[in-house]
DNA sequence: GTAGAACCTGAACTAAGGTTGAGATCAAGC
DNA sequence: GCTTGATCTCAACCTTAGTTCAGGTTCTAC
């Protein structure tokens, strides 16, 4: 018998927990306290968690590593029915929207990636022209007439270079 | 003549080069008080820009979308020679460096996509057998012998489904 | 029955990247 | 000369994802 703390370890201590999970007690506890995971207490206030909570933490840091805020992650735990411990169908509807969600961030990095490569021999860093800097600045929005071809800034910042 | 502000728009005023760049005010005063940016002050405290700022500011922005913190551009732009405004040849070192950190953020994004489409039908998440889960926790690291034969978690959470 | 490890709570702190507000000053147009 | 908009400084606040600390309790082992 490993442990006479819980029986046959069918429950897991806060420690415990960190230690096989791979997230300190204190970040246990945060999660705990942000609806993510939930633990029941012994009659001296100490939790102790299913080994469900494995999973949940599990999901938890898979969420993370995919960028997924943990809010976010708490939304749809929430949503689960019951125990808000998420069984395979769980799984496989959330990874689904979760790698969607990683293939648009790739998708935007590759874009970025592309366009280094593009302006990597220009360098002109233009406000108005270069592509590099340009997808936020929706041209013409914050003014009448065509940017572009009113202040032509284009390229010529560039006497600076030797 | 567009601005009797100044003269023929040789400088820019924290509105202007706000305008201009897309980001507020408040960011650019705290990009000043970062060292990010510099400008000369007016007889009545206030700031002016030199034009080449619209390219720091853009730069600032570029590396910001490929995820480079602050600080590291504060420190590349604290590393430039004379004036700290980048010219072609100093964007085109930035640039590769920061490529590079790009292609390294893609290939974890494209790494851990791909776990999530092994997993997506799996749904383990196991602690100690998923490929998902399991990159940060180094087998065998916290404790004598081989965990997966140890202590035998594998796919059995799974009595849960439907 | 006592030492020491593990646990409890609540509050304060961290880091990054800013935002918001108050109160004062500056600049531009009529 | 006055109003209005832009700007100034400084301090406080925000969000995310926790960590750290103090002071107190509980558990486990010898």
């Amino acid at each position: 018998m490993p442990g006479t703390r819980n029986e046959i370890a069918l429950e897991l201590t806060v420690g415990q927990l960190a230690e096989r999970s791979g997230v300190t007690v204190s970040a246990l506890h945060f999660y705990e306290r942000q609806g993510l995971i939930t633990s029941r207490r012994t009659s001296g206030n100490q939790r102790r968690y299913a080994r469900s909570a494995l999973r949940t933490v599990a999901l938890i840091r898979v969420a993370q590593r995919a960028g997924i805020p943990l809010a976010e992650v708490g939304e749809v735990l929430a949503a689960l029915p019951d125990r808000r411990v998420p069984n395979r169908r769980d799984w496989e509807r959330l990874s689904r929207r979760w790698q969607a969600d990683l293939d648009r961030r790739i998708a935007e990095l590759l874009d970025l990636r592309d366009k280094f490569g593009d302006c990597i021999g220009c360098g002109c860093l233009s406000i108005d022209l270069c592509r590099l800097v340009n997808p936020w600045d929706e041209l013409g929005v914050r003014g009448p007439g065509p940017r572009r071809l009113i202040d032509g800034e284009a390229c010529a910042d560039e006497r600076d270079d030797g």
